[in-house]
DNA sequence: ATCTCCCGCCATATG
DNA sequence: CATATGGCGGGAGAT
C-alpha cells in the first residue's frame, strides 16, 4: 500500500531526485542494450540530469551498474516489463525482491574488497552506508552482525566499523569448526532427527526421557560469541555485555555446517538446535518461526557471501528448506596454537568474560619458541586495572575482591593477534588465590606423556634421563616447602611449585594423578578402536541417507576427526565452569557435588614459581626475545603495591580447608573432597627461607604470572630469590629440560595417547584415579562413565549415560533413523 | 497454502 | 537524555 502512493505522483524531477538507486531498474528503456549516445530517450535525459545534479550520485550510479549488472538481469528483466506498460510503473517500484537482504548484502559487500591490503583499512560508516543503499539502518545492521560474526568487520565505534575482509575467515572458520565440533552439534543434530522420527510413529508423542533431557541439560553452551585471536574487539565497553543473538546465531548457524558431513543444514534442525541450547525443549510454536526468520536472515548474508547456498532436503516429511556450505573446506584443525578460537561469555548473568583455560594457558605457557610481544594497548589496560584494583582491595581487605585484567598478546605469526586474557586474583579471607590456568591441552597432553606415571613416582628420577622424565619431584630440601620442578619443555623454562610437605606428598603418592584429570574423559583411541564398528556404521547410514550426490568420502575424513579434537573436552569443561557464576569463590567452596566441576576448573593452589636458572641455553635466548618492549610494563607491574598487599598468616591460611592436592597437566586443583587442611604455602615459609630483599610470594607470583603473559623478561624478574637458588634440582632438572625440549618429536606421538585426558564430565569424585589411561585400550573405563565422548561422530553408546555417573536410562545406542533425503539444488 | 523475510515498533545499550 | 543497536514478530509478497 505505502509503496505504490509513494511512486503514485512522481514526477520526472521526483523520480531522478529520489532514486538514482534505482535507475537502472526502473528506467524502462534498455539499460545496455543502446548507447547512451541518442539524446532523445528519456534515459539518457535523465541520466544527464543526474549527473548534472550530483557528480556524487552519478558515482554513485555508476558504481551500483557495476553491481547490478553482474547479477541482477533479472530483476533489470523484470522491469523492463514493468515498464512496457506504460506509466503505471509504479507498484512494482521496489519489489520486494529488491530490498532483500540478499540483494542489500551485495551491494553492501561490492563497496568492499575482499582482501583490502593490510596496510590501509577501510572504515564503515554506518550512516554513508545507509544513506547510499538507500536503507533502513535497522537492515545495515543484520548484515553487520552477520558480517562480525564472520570477523569480516569489527566494531570501532558508534557508526563505525572496519572492514576486515576474508582475510580472517579461514581463521574463524576453523575456530567455528572446532567450537562446533565442541558443542557436540553432530550429535544434537542426531538428536533431533531420531526425536523427529519417534515423533512419526508417535505424533502426540510424549518426550521420550533418556534422550532428550539428558542434552537439555548438557548442553549449556551458552551465549558465546567465538572471538578470534587477531580481531579485536573494541574496548570492552564498545563490545561489551549485550547479547550478540544475531552473531552468535550466526556462528552457530555456520558451525553447524562445519561439523556435519554431508554439509547441509536444514533450518528447521538448525533452529531446533538453537533454540534447544537455550535449554527447554518447549515447542513453542512462536519462538521457532522467530528462530526461522532470523536464520533467514542470516542464510541471506551467508549466502551473499558465497558461504551457503540454498537446497532442498526432501524425505517421507516433504520437502524443507536447507542450505549447504558452499565455503571454502576447513582444514582439519591443525594443532596449530595460533588459530586458537577465544570464546568469550557473553550470558547476562556473567557479568565478566572468563577467559578460557586455553587462552590462559596460551598466554601463560606460549607453546611457540619464537613469539615477539608486542606491547598493546590492553597491556596498558591491564597494569591501569591492576592499579586500580589494587585501590579497592587496600580499601576493602575482607571482602572479597575480583580482579581481573585482560591480557593481550601477540599471538605467534606476525599476524596481529592477541588474546583476551584474563587472569583473576581473588582476594578472600586474606588468601591470596591465584585464580589461572595451565597449559593448553596440547601441552599438557605432553606432559602427561612425557611424565608417565611410573618416572613420576620413582624415587630416582635420573635413573631415566633418556626417558626425558620432565616431571622431577624434589625432595623436600626445604623444612616448610617442597619444591616440584615443572619443566616446561616447549618454552625452555621450567617451573617449581613450592608446596607443603605435606602436599608434596600427596603429589608423590597420588603421581597417577598427575596424568588424570579429575575429570573423566574418553581416551581417543580407544574409544575410536572399540567403536569403530558403530563409528562406520553410522557414518555410512549417514552417507545413504543424507549425503548428497557429491562426495562420498567424507567418512574417512569423519573417521580421523577424532584424533583433532585434543583439546575439546577440556574446552568444554572450561566452557561449562564458565557458564556458572564462578565470582564467588566462597560459593564454590560451600557448594559441594555440583560445584565440583566448576572448581575444579581454576583452583588456587601454591605459588608456582618459574625456575630460569634451568634453562640456560634458553635463557639468554628468551629474555633477549622477550626485552622486546615491555619493559615498561614491567616495572609498573612489578612494582605494583599489590603485590604487598596480601600479608597471610600462616593462622589464617589454616584456616582455610584446603583439599588434597593433586597436581593435573591442565591446572593444579585442590580436591574439594578431601578435606586436608594443607596450607598453601605460607608467607612465613617463603619469607623465611629468602633472606635478603627477596621479593615476597605474592610478588613472585605475579611475577610469574606476568612473565609468562609476556609482560616481563624471563630473565629479569625476580631477583635472587634464595629458594629457588637452593633449589639443587639444577643439574637434573637442566638435563631434564633439555631432553624434553628435544623429545619434540616424540611427544607428539606420546601425546596421541593422552590426547584425551580432559574433564570429560563430572564425576563428583576427582579424588584421583589412581589408573593411568596409558593403556589407549581401555575404552570401557573411560567411555562408559563419561557423557558424550569428544571426536566420536555422534552415537557413540556412552551418548545415553548420564553425565553425573548415574548411568541413567542407557538408552543403549542411538538410533538413526533411516531415510531418504534428497537435495535437491532449487 | 507454504515459504520467505521485510518492516518497523520498541526495549536496550551507548555515549 | 538523545541516539545507536538490535530483538522480535506481524503480516504480506513469492511460489
Amino acid at each position: 500500500l505505502k509503496t505504490p502512493l509513494k511512486q503514485a505522483a512522481t514526477s520526472q524531477l521526483v523520480l531522478t531526485e529520489r532514486q538514482p538507486d534505482c535507475q537502472p531498474l526502473t528506467t524502462p528503456p534498455k539499460p545496455k542494450e543502446t548507447p547512451p549516445a541518442d539524446p532523445w530517450t528519456p534515459t539518457s535525459n535523465l541520466k544527464m540530469l543526474i549527473s548534472a545534479a550530483s557528480p556524487e550520485i552519478r558515482n554513485r550510479e555508476q558504481r551500483r551498474q557495476l553491481s547490478d549488472s553482474s547479477s541482477e538481469v533479472l530483476q533489470t528483466k523484470h522491469c523492463l516489463q514493468e515498464h512496457l506498460l506504460g506509466d503505471e510503473y509504479e507498484k512494482s517500484q521496489p519489489s520486494r525482491k529488491e530490498k532483500s537482504l540478499g540483494l542489500l548484502c551485495h551491494k553492501f559487500l561490492a563497496r568492499y574488497p575482499d582482501y583490502p591490503s593490510p596496510s590501509q583499512k577501510s572504515y564503515i560508516c554506518l550512516d554513508e552506508v545507509t544513506e547510499e543503499l538507500h536503507v533502513e539502518r535497522r537492515r545495515i545492521y543484520d548484515i553487520v552482525n552477520v558480517l562480525e560474526s564472520l570477523h569480516m568487520v569489527s566494531r570501532l565505534a558508534r557508526n563505525r566499523y572496519v572492514w576486515h575482509g576474508r582475510h580472517n575467515l579461514p581463521q574463524t572458520l576453523q575456530a567455528l569448526k572446532k567450537v562446533g565440533e565442541e558443542n557436540k552439534y553432530i550429535q544434537q543434530i542426531q538428536m533431533i532427527k531420531k526425536r523427529e522420527y519417534e515423533h512419526e510413529f508417535d505424533p502426540d508423542g510424549e518426550r521420550n526421557e533418556g534422550t532428550a533431557s539428558s542434552f537439555g541439560s548438557s548442553e549449556q553452551s551458552d551465549m558465546s560469541f567465538v572471538e578470534l585471536p587477531g580481531v579485536e574487539f573494541r574496548a570492552a565497553s564498545v563490545n561489551g555485555r549485550k547479547y550478540k543473538s544475531l552473531r552468535v546465531m550466526s556462528q552457530k548457524f555456520v558451525m553447524l555446517f562445519l561439523v556435519s558431513t554431508p554439509q547441509i543444514v536444514s533450518l528447521e534442525v538448525a533452529a531446533k538446535i538453537l533454540i534447544g541450547e537455550d535449554q527447554l525443549e518447549d515447542l513453542d510454536k512462536s519462538k521457532f518461526k522467530t528462530k526461522i526468520r532470523r536464520l533467514y536472515d542470516i542464510a541471506n548474508v551467508l549466502s551473499s557471501l558465497k558461504l551457503i547456498k540454498k537446497v532442498h532436503v526432501t524425505e517421507e516429511r516433504g520437502r524443507k528448506p536447507a542450505f549447504k556450505w558452499t565455503g571454502p573446506e576447513v582444514l582439519p584443525n591443525t594443532q596449530d596454537t595460533k588459530l586458537e578460537a577465544t570464546s568469550t561469555t557473553c550470558s547476562p548473568p556473567i557479568s565478566e568474560s572468563i577467559p578460557s583455560k586455553e587462552q590462559c594457558s596460551k598466554a601463560l605457557f606460549p607453546s611457540k619458541g619464537k613469539q615477539n610481544f608486542t606491547r598493546h594497548s590492553s597491556l596498558i589496560k591491564l597494569v591501569k586495572t591492576i592499579e586500580n584494583d589494587r585501590r579497592k582491595i587496600q580499601s576493602a581487605p575482607t571482602s572479597p575482591v575480583k580482579i581481573s585484567a585482560i591480557f593481550a598478546l601477540q599471538n605467534n605469526l606476525s599476524r596481529h593477534s592477541f588474546l583476551h586474557q584474563a587472569i583473576k586474583i581473588h582476594l578472600w579471607g586474606g588468601v591470596f588465590l591465584f585464580v589461572f590456568c595451565l597449559r593448553t591441552a596440547e601441552e599438557m597432553q605432553m606432559k602427561c606423556a612425557l611424565s608417565s606415571p611410573e618416572a613420576v613416582s620413582r624415587p630416582e628420577p635420573s635413573q631415566q634421563p633418556a626417558l626425558s622424565q620432565p616431571l622431577g619431584v624434589c625432595p623436600a630440601s626445604h623444612s616448610s616447602v617442597s619444591p616440584v620442578i615443572l619443566p616446561h619443555p616447549q618454552s625452555g623454562l621450567s617451573y617449581a611449585i613450592y608446596l607443603h610437605p605435606s602436599q608434596a606428598h600427596t603429589v608423590t603418592t597420588y603421581s597417577p594423578g598427575f596424568m588424570l584429570q579429575p575429570l573423566p574423559c574418553a581416551n581417543v583411541t580407544g574409544i575410536k578402536s572399540s567403536n569403530s564398528k558403530v563409528f562406520n556404521k553410522i557414518t555410512t547410514e549417514e552417507g545413504d541417507t543424507q549425503r548428497g550426490p557429491d562426495e562420498p568420502a567424507k567418512s574417512l575424513a569423519a573417521e580421523e576427526r577424532p584424533n583433532t579434537k585434543s583439546e575439546t573436552s577440556s574446552q568444554r569443561c572450561l566452557k561449562r565452569s564458565q557458564a556458572l557464576p564462578e565470582n564467588n569463590l566462597i560459593k564454590r567452596r560451600k557448594s559441594d557435588e555440583e560445584s565440583l566441576d566448576t572448581s575444579l576448573t581454576f583452583f588456587p593452589s601454591g605459588y608456582l614459581i618459574p625456575l630460569t636458572h634451568c634453562t640456560h641455553g634458553n635463557k639468554a635466548e628468551c629474555s633477549n626475545k622477550e626485552k622486546a618492549g615491555v619493559c615498561s610494563v614491567q616495572h609498573t607491574a612489578y612494582s605494583s603495591p599489590i603485590t604487598g598487599v596480601i600479608p597471610m598468616p600462616a593462622s589464617e591460611l589454616k584456616t582455610v580447608n584446603i583439599p588434597a592436592f593433586h597436581i593435573t597437566p591442565l591446572n593444579i586443583m585442590l580436591s574439594p573432597n578431601s578435606i586436608a587442611a594443607a596450607p598453601v604455602l605460607s608467607n612465613s615459609c617463603l619469607t623465611s627461607s629468602s633472606t635478603s630483599s627477596a621479593p615476597n610470594p605474592s610478588s613472585s607470583a605475579l611475577n610469574f604470572m606476568l612473565q609468562h603473559i609476556g609482560l616481563i623478561p624471563a630473565g629479569v624478574q625476580v631477583p635472587a630469590n634464595p629458594v629457588l637458588q637452593q633449589v639443587p634440582a639444577s643439574s637434573q632438572s637442566e638435563n631434564i629440560s633439555h631432553s624434553s625440549g628435544s623429545t619434540n618429536v616424540q611427544e607428539g606421538k606420546v601425546s596421541k595417547n593422552i590426547l584425551q585426558l580432559h574433564h570429560g564430565g563430572l564425576s563428583g569424585k576427582y579424588s584421583a584415579v589412581p589408573s593411568a589411561p596409558k593403556e589407549p585400550q581401555e575404552p570401557q573405563a573411560v567411555t562408559e562413565n563419561f557423557f558424550r565422548t569428544p571426536g566420536g561422530p555422534n552415537t557413540e553408546p556412552s551418548l545415553s549415560a548420564n553425565s553425573d555417573g548415574t548411568q541413567r536410562s542407557s538408552q543403549g545406542t542411538l538410533y538413526i533413523p533411516q531415510r531418504k533425503l534428497e537435495v535437491s539444488e532449487d
